[in-house]
DNA sequence: CGATCGGTGATTTTT
DNA sequence: TCACCGATCG
């Protein structure tokens, strides 16, 4: 071979991978086993493809379901080759952002009355659109805190509360909304793909590859695009594993194997080997499976998996606290270590007994940029500044409470419609950015263009803080411009779009290096991860499966099965003898009685009550008043110390996906956002 | 306006 | 089973 480097890559391959990697059918599905080197075939392919076959990049879409999975894909490939530019993977990516990125350049968006500059909403985003409609207009719209849910429900042409004594306009106001999303040229998540569809058909581009990741998720609005895409000359290879549609509830189905092999004829290929779980962990999971499908393993047997049996959640916590100090002390990292439940309610009491003993932890939670209210002002201001249509956004910047002018509503929507316009310097600011864009040097200095010491309010003792975090992101953006050597006006377009698509996670530094913290998560959220050690916990009858008229039992038990094929070397299941979720019933999951004896340790713990009240006690005094925590730092020993320029010293008491809190000495505890503290580690 | 009755949905979540 | 909300009655 050419290089190698790519010797290497294909040398380890073993012969099922190697086959996957050289076929070219027109089609291909591939079944892939859990933990049978999915991606390592993904990579190895895009290599195969381009280095031997001499086929571009340029010419592959790859399409994925999750940022995480597209960034790794990148990363990896990256790592073998470094001379590969970010370009010419300009359609690896989400199914989302592909379309964006189609959309944005060879799509004609003009033929959907749509013009370039159109700007990408998120979920939270439509509500305040149909919030701003329902104030404006005299539409009677009722179960106002279930808009969101019934507005979902509403695009797939189902009614939440649809048998009302007397109809509100909730029909009415979706197709507003799809009007509105045209006139104000901002596309939701759907439109993207629905609008690439539609004008795919248009054009001639077909790519001579598609490759798809997780093809059981796809849902039938990604397989149109597939099929759409696709012309007569491309190939089309796709990878999944129907044991693990844990998604169905949002439209993926168990057909789309089936109809994939019909509709193409597909070849299919199989990935059979795991590699990474333990014999003893394998056996225990095949016990889950829909199908009695090969689930063989290479790795030794393992220790035995364990059951136990806690008295509630607060004492398990507290058990767990003290397994997670003896894993680590027996050599391993915190990071190695996961524990995975069915509802995010269920996180509270670990989190907060895990904070209180100084148990470094994450909990995986989606954020958006927005969260941060400064940073939520700022991009409806930068929205507004590069779309004049987005009324809802312009309104939002002149109204809001904390930040700007705090105009009233009425004088708002008065000053917008160009009524009362001089009464708005930030207004005139904002019209007039695209042309500053234009003859300035350096987008950093938007923030003296618009003035914004003015607007963020700075007797507030969040001035500071505000300031530096609009700064940072304004240097993200900086350095997104500069890498790509484009227009700083598209670069901040892109930028602002792709926060929609991305959450927080744009504003961390390449690909987060695995905090050493102990991870906490849904069962859901586990998909696609691996743990040396892993704990189920909430085994109980009515949660694990969980019990209700909606829920699949089948699909809850492939949400088990992914739970279970996430441990790699360890593997606990508990159950509660005194639940304290109502729903929750005091007997061990069905699921454990499926589990053949000889593969468990029950080393029932005392389920009783060790002497845990008075601790009890205090955590429940410490989630009354969490604000008031004078602790000593002295008194943590050993655990993970940090620096700030401004606060000196402290130490880290709890951290999760975006947020770091931190006891200083002589200042109390503070909370840092993540991707911008300036806090460094003294670990 | 307050009280009461009856119907409906509840959870998981990526983009 | 519960929480919420709309509808209706007095």
């Amino acid at each position: 071979m050419v290089n190698p480097v790519f010797n290497e890559l294909f040398s380890i391959l073993n012969e099922y991978q190697m086959q996957a990697v050289v076929d070219d059918s027109p089609a291909c599905l591939v079944n892939a086993q859990v933990g049978s080197g999915k991606t390592t075939v993904l990579i190895a392919k895009l290599f195969y493809l381009s280095k031997i076959m001499g086929i571009s990049f340029k010419d592959i879409v790859v399409l994925t379901f999750t940022n995480k999975a597209a960034n790794e894909i990148k990363e990896r490939i990256r790592n073998f080759d470094a001379s590969i530019a970010e370009e010419e993977m300009s359609f690896f990516g989400t199914f989302h952002s592909v379309a964006l990125r189609m959309l944005k350049t060879i799509l004609p968006v003009d033929e959907l009355e749509y013009t370039k500059d159109f700007t990408v909403i998120d979920p939270e985003d439509e509500i305040e659109m149909a919030m701003q409609l329902i104030m404006a207009n005299p539409l009677r719209i009722k179960y106002r805190n279930k808009l969101q849910r019934r507005l979902e429900r509403a695009e797939y042409g189902q009614f939440l509360y649809g048998n009302m004594k007397h109809p509100d306009d909730i029909q009415t106001l979706v197709r507003w909304m799809r009007e509105g999303r045209i006139k104000q040229n901002k596309m939701n998540f759907d439109d993207l793909i629905r609008n690439a569809i539609t004008l795919v058909k248009r054009i001639s581009y077909r790519p001579l590859w598609i490759i798809v990741d997780e093809f059981h998720d796809s849902d039938e609005m990604q397989l149109e695009l597939i099929r759409t895409l696709a012309g007569n000359q491309t190939r089309i290879f796709v990878v999944g594993d129907t044991n693990q549609i844990i998604y169905g509830w949002r439209g993926s189905s168990q057909n789309v194997f089936a109809s994939f092999r019909d509709e193409y004829g597909a070849k299919e290929l199989s990935l059979p080997i795991n590699y990474r779980s333990c014999k003893t962990i394998l056996e225990v999971a095949r016990c889950f499976l829909t199908s009695n499908a090969d689930l063989s393993g290479l790795r030794e047997q393992g220790s035995k998996i364990s059951i136990r049996n806690h008295y509630d959640p607060f004492n398990e916590a507290h058990y767990l606290c003290d397994r997670v100090l003896e894993i680590v002390s027996q050599g391993n990292e915190h990071k190695d270590i996961a524990i995975f439940y069915r509802l995010h309610q269920q996180s509270s009491t670990l989190q907060e007994v895990f904070r209180k003993r100084n148990i470094p932890f994450e909990i995986s939670m989606r954020k958006q940029l927005r969260d941060i209210p400064v940073l939520g002002w700022f991009i409806k201001l930068i929205r507004f500044s590069l779309n004049s249509d987005d009324l809802d956004s312009a309104i939002d910047v002149l109204t809001n409470e904390s930040y700007g002018e705090h105009f009233s509503p009425f004088e708002a929507r008065r000053i917008i419609q160009g009524d009362k316009e001089e009464k708005s310097d930030l207004i005139n600011k904002m019209k007039g950015f695209i042309e500053w864009c234009k003859s300035s040097e350096s987008i950093l200095s938007a923030y003296d263009y618009f003035e914004l010491d003015n607007y963020l309010n700075p007797t507030t003792a969040a001035f500071a803080e505000d300031k530096q975090l609009i700064m940072a992101l304004l240097s993200k953006i900086d350095l997104y411009i500069r890498s790509r050597n484009i227009e700083a006006f598209e670069g901040i377009k892109y930028f602002i779009d792709s926060s929609a698509l991305y959450g927080i996670d744009i504003l961390k530094d390449d690909v987060q290096i695995g905090t050493d913290t102990v991870k906490l998560m849904t069962l859901h959220a586990s998909k696609g991860l691996e743990f040396k050690y892993v704990f189920i916990i909430g085994a109980n009858y009515g949660s694990i499966p969980l019990h209700s008229q909606r829920a699949d039992p089948e699909e809850e038990r492939r949400l088990f099965f992914v739970g279970i094929t996430r441990a790699k070397d360890f593997l606990e299941i508990s159950y509660y003898t005194s639940p304290d979720d109502p729903r929750m019933f005091p007997g061990p999951s069905s699921y454990l009685y499926m589990i053949p004896e000889h593969l468990v340790d029950r080393d029932e713990m005392n389920a009783g009550t060790p002497d845990l009240q008075a601790f009890r006690r205090e955590v429940a005094r410490m989630r009354d008043q969490p604000t008031s925590k004078p602790t000593d730092p002295s008194a943590f020993d050993g655990e993970r110390q940090v620096k700030h320029p401004k606060y000196g010293t402290g130490i880290v008491m709890s951290e999760n996906d975006d947020s770091i809190t931190v006891t200083f000495e002589g200042y109390g505890e503070k909370e840092f956002v993540k991707a911008f503290s300036e806090l460094e580690d003294l670990h």
